[in-house]
This record gives C-alpha cells, sequence and structure tokens, in this order.
DNA sequence: ATAATATTGTTGTAAATGCAACATATTTTT
DNA sequence: AAAAATATGTTGCATTTACAACAATATTAT
C-alpha cells in the first residue's frame, strides 16, 4: 500500500464534519419547510413566519434587535417587515430606545390569528419528521445545539 | 390571570423548536466559515470547498450526482463546477451513465493541492469551535443529526 | 415506427441576500 | 463649539439561488 494511498484513506473530510453535517441537515429542513408552506397555501414566507413569531414574543422591539434575532441584516429586516406591515399583520411605530429615534413595532389582532393559523396547519407536519428519532435524542440534539450556538456567538463578527 | 395570557404562557414557539435552532444555528455556522475563508484570503468559495471535497472523494461522480449530494440544482452545481473548472481543480469529460451521454468529472493535482491546503488551513479554527462542548456531546448530536438528516430525505422531494 | 416520456446539462430570469453607501440624529472627542 | 464617531434605518447594486424552459439524447408506450 503507498503512502499517499493510506493518507488518502485516513483524510478527515470537510463533508464528514458536523459543521457539514449541520450545513445538509438545515438545508433539507428548509425545503421541506418551504414545500410545506406552499402545499398548504401559506402567504408568507417562511422568513416572515420566523419574524413574526419573534415579535409576538418580543412585543415592542426595535427593528436593528430583531434583525439580531433572526440573523438577517438590517436592509433584509426592514424589507420582511414591509411585507407584513403591508399584509396588516404588524404595526411599527416611531420610539425611542437609549435617547435614539427606532421603528418599533408589534403584532396585530390579524397577525396573532395568522400565526396561530400557521402554527396549527404545520405543527403535525413537522412533528411527524422526528417520529423515527427518540425524543430524547431530540431533546439532547436541540440543548447541545444551543450551546454551541452561542459558543459560535461569541466568535462570529455581527456588523448588523 | 387571565385565560389569553395563560394560553399564550403555554405557547410553543417555532423559534424554540429544534428545526429553527438548526437554521440558526447553521446560518451563524456558515457566516463564520465564510469570515474565515476570507481572512485566510482563501481563494474559492465554501460552495466551490464543499464540492471539491466531494469529487475528491467521489472520483468519476457526474453532475446531477455531485448536485444530489451537495443539494444544489441542476444550475447551479454546473455553475460550480464552471468556476473549479476555470481555476483548473477539476477537469471534466464527456462520458456515458447508463447508456446516457453525461459530463464526469476529477479532481486534478492541483485541485486536490488546494483542498489539502484549505484543510490544514481551516483545521485549527473549526476546531476550536467546540473546545467547550463535551466531544462525546458532539459525536453524539451529528449522529442524531445524521439519523435525521436520512430521514428528511425520505419526505422531500427532490426535483435535481 | 412514431409518439410520449425520461435523463442530463445549459440558459434565462425573477427573487433573495449581503454589503456598501447614504441620510438622519445623537453622542463623544477635541 | 466644532468635529469625529456611533446608532438606526433605507436605497442601490452585485452575487447567489431556485425554478422554468430549452436542447439533445435515450427509453418506453402505443
Amino acid at each position: 500500500m503507498s503512502m499517499k494511498t493510506k493518507v488518502d484513506c485516513n483524510k478527515v473530510h470537510y463533508t464528514d464534519s458536523i459543521y457539514y453535517e449541520l450545513e445538509q441537515t438545515s438545508r433539507l429542513m428548509k425545503k421541506i419547510t418551504s414545500q410545506l408552506f406552499t402545499k398548504l397555501e401559506i402567504d408568507i414566507t417562511m422568513d416572515e413566519y420566523a419574524a413574526l413569531d419573534t415579535i409576538s414574543i418580543n412585543a415592542g422591539i426595535c427593528q436593528r434587535d430583531l434583525a439580531k434575532f433572526i440573523l438577517k441584516d438590517r436592509a433584509n429586516t426592514g424589507r420582511i417587515l414591509d411585507s407584513l406591515e403591508q399584509k396588516g399583520f404588524i404595526t411599527r411605530f416611531i420610539d425611542t430606545k437609549n435617547n435614539r429615534l427606532v421603528k418599533k413595532m408589534g403584532i396585530t389582532e390579524n397577525g396573532l390569528k395568522e400565526l396561530n393559523m400557521i402554527d396549527s396547519k404545520i405543527e403535525r407536519y413537522l412533528k411527524s419528521l422526528t417520529r423515527k428519532i427518540d425524543p430524547a435524542d431530540v431533546d439532547r440534539v436541540q440543548e447541545t445545539l444551543k450551546s454551541f450556538r452561542i459558543e459560535l456567538e461569541k466568535v462570529v463578527e455581527i456588523n448588523i
């Protein structure tokens, strides 16, 4: 056996790493959710849905803080909010935060209705995805991912 | 305590689900890796890197099969390969698979050199990301993610 | 045999995304 | 007080992406 072959056999590949596994799984999950939204004729995007849910939890949040939550830049966060506002699911108002003028927002009655409607529509579909996995494993993965994400947040340069 | 408040407190939010945790962690990881590629002045994209690694493992793979591996559509897979070929990291050649004409590819000497160079450059940076996490947890998460991904692959409609 | 369907790759296009530049207002520095 | 730096949101643009349409070839159905 040549040295070259031996080295190649023992080589650690990026595509076998947890980083790539994470990306692949996430990409698949995103595609499935997107297909679900289309199939169920949900009339907001997945990003809008995530933003709406975040707003429902953090009432009166300003745009930049929301951007940090949803990991989008300020530009695209603004665009997502334009769409949600135009559809009547949120209201935006000028306020101050640390003596600065900011645009805050809140979910509307219709927005809450839409959010609950989507939740109830997708719940059983999403749950069925993990039916083959031990629920304890699911919880453990979520916990570890969260710890991992918190470590990542310390390292990443966020210029939002 | 009003019923409304009680219901809202017990509400299960999408943004607290493992699906969203997965997306958030993956987005952060991608951003960090991208910043690393810029910082280390690596002159191919992350997608090209993943494709190159996949090609190095699956010599003689055709474009469509590669597309399935890297979860891109045929169009963008072709574009990634155009770039890798133009940089001299892969060679493409016409061949047949099941009696069909296909474009197969292989990694070049320079491509392998580039791949190993990138691997050695990023290895310690990536490893340091999980230094606060128990290695056993990392392995377990990767295993569970893989099982999860395999389940997802059964559900998703892949028209590649 | 002819038509319909399937496989593979490419091209075109519209939407999403990130990034830089800008506008406005406030704080900090000199 | 004037200048520089910071915070917040918007606009413009170049890149990425997904999806549909197409071209070429092979298989299957009628």
